[in-house]
DNA sequence: TGCTTTTTGTTCATCGTTGTACAATGATGT
DNA sequence: ACATCATTGTACAACGATGAACAAAAAGCA
């Protein structure tokens, strides 16, 4: 009775898809986390957008601004705008490729590398306060679904 | 044996916790599913923001710039600066409240909500489409995390 | 070799977001 | 009633992100 009563329920209202709602979650608790991490980064005087740039930096050095862009997913003209300030800072070094001379290689200055350590650090325990609520098979269970929708998001991108 | 053989490992770089994994794949899919649906939504002249914006129409008539800019966790200066322009498109209406002269009350117009149906049917399959790989369970199981993290974060928000 | 195409990085104009300062209105307390 | 404080929306400057147009270098191909 007090089922759902569909009768002539098509309206299907978008909020009212289990998917839909699970996805609005996601999109909410990821602002939430960006906005909370740039307070928390705040005194470091880096944003976001900066720590992912030194975190694949930290892992990947010698990178180029190319590759970079495509690991972050943003485009090439965003690195332009923003390693050359980390660069004024101090933190990173941009140096020409001799075989190639298109190319600018990019490594973490030893300040660099210490802020990155800071910062991750911070990151790292904001991530663990979060979602200490949600047990780690819960995580994988989040992990393979959004590893999922990202292959499906970027396979019909580059097609 | 090969539980996990933590030996001397202390060097536990952020990429090693599953947690942090699991959330950089939670950040990446955001980033990329804000990007799909950007482009899908092109033809019809809108962005994600402006979508927020109408979908909150859709549901709570008569909302107020301040209430609407809380459900979307940005400031009410955002509201100020795009809530005009889907004015100007005749998308929206905003009516000064009588009983207090300093709100604004939202509305869409019937060109706004015919809009922001077909908007919501573009985003609806965009996200049916990419999570039909994950069983409803596992959704639940997202959306169960996501909430927990945005009350924990909420929590320490607003004290 | 010489021509075209691709790749890499920069520049620029545009737009969304933020935080601050501000004006107008309402609520509170004496 | 009056002063004080809080709330709502706006204006403005600063910044990040984007896409298009551009120059330089490399790669592919005749």
């Amino acid at each position: 009775m007090n089922k759902k009563q569909v009768t002539t329920e098509h309206h299907h209202f978008p909020w009212d898809h289990p998917r839909f709602r699970s996805w609005i979650a996601v999109a909410r608790a990821c602002q939430l986390m960006q906005q909370t991490l740039t307070r928390e980064l705040a005194h470091l005087d880096i944003k976001p957008p900066h720590l992912d740039i030194l975190i694949n930096l930290y892992r990947f050095d010698g990178i180029t601004q190319q590759e970079l862009a495509r690991k972050l997913l943003v485009g090439r003209s965003n690195m332009s705008m923003l390693l050359p300030q980390l660069e004024k800072r101090g933190l990173i070094e941009r140096r020409g490729d001799e075989r190639d001379k298109r190319v600018l290689r990019l490594s973490l200055t030893p300040a660099g590398r210490t802020l990155t350590e800071e910062a991750m650090e911070i990151q790292t325990a904001l991530i663990e306060k979060s979602l200490t609520g949600s047990p780690i098979e819960d995580c994988m269970t989040v992990a393979q679904s959004m590893e999922r929708i990202i292959a499906t998001l970027l396979k019909e991108d580059g097609d």
